[in-house]
DNA sequence: ACAACCATGTAAGTAGTTACATGATTTA
DNA sequence: TAAATCATGTAACTACTTACATGGTTGT
């Protein structure tokens, strides 16, 4: 499971509390495995059974900041996970279940909808490259920034990706909408091809 | 929820049972969105509960292929699901949490693990073109064509912008093996910069 | 008629989301 | 000292995964 290891790795970056923890996703790992204060919590209680990180309790048991800090076995989990062999997550987005409807229900408004989320993606693609400039702008000596620069730049090539599947999309509904019957010698159109062996 | 979309989008495409669709995921919309048999049927029966599609019952009550049908109301469900307003998904990726971690408790022989995950990506590549190859080679004329020759097209460009990470991420790591102290003036290395303030 | 397989389904568990609760600290 | 906020947590729910079960069909 990869929440308990993003965890490992920013306690291990450095000690903290939960809610601290919280924050640091919302501007940091967050961006590439997003995770709210109520998982991390929880998480972080499974950590602690498993003997991979202490809380050096406050005073009460409510109420007061609990700072989790990695322990050796944590380490030695989060080393064993990061070598241990994985398959690829299948891509999973709803825009390629919606293009794909839309070419069966369609023709809808489906254009609008996608410009909010082209939107979305520019501001995505604008903070990663004001993240860039402020933390990666100079020479890059250590590893372990050049680490964090390619998961940046990964994050940043993933966002133009869909950039340019927003744009195509639209120009392609839109130019639909425009000349919705036309062609060469007229008609309404080639009759879908060749009624081809059930394409992908 | 987007699994239910893509089944009514299935069944409109043509009607069919549910192992069929089980098998038809396999091979297409599943790339994109993934789903079991398990999944798959426990949908059915939400779906035929919403009035959304209807069943040409067998004979006896199981054992035997049962059709699911789309109804008018399922069209109508999938046409307003379809302009419907919606966010990108975050990226939510292991590779991107494993090579931070790696950048904390590395090095380690990541590199190998990676290798793997190559490979698959490199196979997937090779499917998408594939198809594309055997669906959309000649002129393309139909809207819905040109769709879901869109979506195939973002398929490959996803599986080249993994394959571009897995390849970088490949080299830096080897690299930073190689030679693990070095620098223009020798001694161990630049102490990482200078201590910058919380670089994402 | 028996084995192998196919189609449908149940059950239990994991991961993540959303809504709400409570005690402590800070601020007006 | 009351209100606002912070830090931690609980509860209920949804989506997905994995393992298993059962009845029907097909092939030998």
């Amino acid at each position: 499971m990869s929440l308990s290891h993003a965890l490992l790795t920013a306690l291990a970056e450095h000690a903290c509390s939960g809610s601290e923890l919280a924050a640091r996703f919302d501007r940091s790992i967050g961006y590439f495995w997003p995770a709210t204060h109520q998982q991390i919590y929880r998480e972080l209680a499974v950590l602690e059974k498993e003997g991979w990180v202490e809380s050096l309790p406050p005073e009460s048991g409510r109420g007061r900041k609990r700072v989790y800090r990695v322990l050796p076995a944590g380490l030695e989990e989060l080393r064993r996970w990061v070598a241990a062999p994985r398959d690829p997550r299948p891509i999973r987005d709803e825009m390629m279940v919606v293009l794909r409807a839309e070419a069966v229900v369609g023709p809808t408004d489906l254009a609008a909808s996608i410009e909010g989320r082209l939107e979305r993606h520019r501001e995505k693609l604008d903070l990663y490259r004001r993240i860039e400039a402020r933390d990666f702008a100079g020479a890059m000596p250590s590893r372990e920034q050049r680490l964090r620069h390619l998961v940046l730049r990964t994050g940043i090539a993933s966002e133009l990706l869909w950039i340019d599947l927003c744009q195509s999309a639209i120009a392609l509904l839109k130019q639909a909408d425009e000349e919705p019957t036309e062609g060469a010698g007229g008609g309404n159109g080639p009759p879908a091809a060749a009624p081809r062996s059930a394409p992908s």
